[in-house]
DNA sequence: TTTCTATTTTAGAACTGTTCTAAGCTACTT
DNA sequence: AAGTAGCTTAGAACAGTTCTAAAATAGAAA
C-alpha cells in the first residue's frame, strides 16, 4: 500500500527520490486533500528539509502524472487537489478554504450549447459559501 | 447615454477624472466584455498615456461599486467582466479567452447542500471549451 | 561493487501580476 | 480664486511561480 505510491512514481516515468517519497506520503497519506505550494513547503519542512523549488517541480511532474489536479480560484495562488475525478468545490471565501462536491451531488438539467466547432471539455462548478445563522 | 457613465461614477462617490472617462469609455463603449489590467492599459495608452496604477486602482473602484465583476479562471491573473448579473462562462484554454453564458442556458435540478452554519452565496460555473471538428 | 550518466535537487535570480508609497496634480466646493 | 480631499503617477515592493546552472543522486550497466 505505500509500496502503491511508489509504483505510481516510478510508472510514471518518475525517479523515485527521497523527495519525491515525502511528498507524496504528504499529499496521499490521508485522502481529499487541498494543498497550495507554500502549505506543502512548511508542512514538510518541520521535518525534512525540502526546497521550493522541489515543491514547484513535484506539484507539476505529480499533475501531468495524473496524481493531482488543480484548481484556479482565486488568482494569485494555485490549489491542488488529491481527487483528481470529475467533481466540484465549495469555497469558503473567508476562511479560504476548499471542500470537494461529489459529482453526484448536483444534477444539471440543461447544459449550454458549446460555439460552434467546440465541445465542453470539463466543467468546473465552484459555489461560494458564506456564513449563515 | 454618455452621461449615463458620468453619472453612475459621481453617484459612486468617485470623481469624474479624465482618466475614470476614458477607461469607462474602453470598459462599456461596447456590451460584454472581458478584459485585464494589462490588455486596457496597453488598449488604452495607445492614444492617451495613462499609468498602470490608475487601471488597477480604477478596477478595483468600479468593481466595489458594482460595475464590474471579477472572473478567476487561471490562477495568475484576474479577468474583469462588464457584466455584472449572475451568470457563468466559456474559456477556452487554447486561447485564453472568455464566453458569457446566460444563466438561463443552464438548468439545475439538484444543487449540494452548504455545510452546516453556512449557505451558497454564489455559483461560479465555468465550461472549459475544446476544438471539435 | 564500482562506475557512469541522465535525472533530480537546490539556492538564488528572474519574472509576472498586483499592490503600495509618497509626491505632485486636479476636480469640485466654498 | 483658493483650498482641500481625492486622484494619478513612477517606481519600489511584494507574492507566487518559473528559470538557471551547478552539485547531488537513483538506478542501469559493467
Amino acid at each position: 500500500m505505500d509500496n502503491n505510491i511508489n509504483d505510481l512514481i516510478n510508472n510514471a516515468g518518475l525517479k523515485l527520490t527521497k523527495q519525491r517519497k515525502r511528498i507524496a506520503k504528504e499529499l496521499f497519506g490521508q485522502k481529499d486533500q487541498h494543498v497550495t505550494a507554500e502549505m506543502l513547503f512548511s508542512d514538510i519542512n518541520k521535518d525534512f528539509k525540502i526546497s521550493l523549488a522541489t515543491i514547484y517541480n513535484t506539484l507539476r511532474d505529480f499533475t501531468k502524472a495524473g496524481f493531482l489536479q488543480e484548481v484556479n480560484i482565486e488568482s494569485g495562488r494555485t490549489w491542488y487537489d488529491t481527487r483528481v475525478d470529475n467533481h466540484h468545490h465549495f469555497y469558503n471565501d473567508e476562511t479560504k478554504t476548499l471542500i470537494d462536491i461529489h459529482e453526484d451531488e448536483i444534477k444539471i438539467l440543461k447544459a449550454p450549447k458549446a460555439p460552434k466547432g467546440h465541445k465542453i471539455n470539463q466543467m468546473k462548478f465552484v459555489f461560494h459559501l458564506q456564513k449563515h445563522n
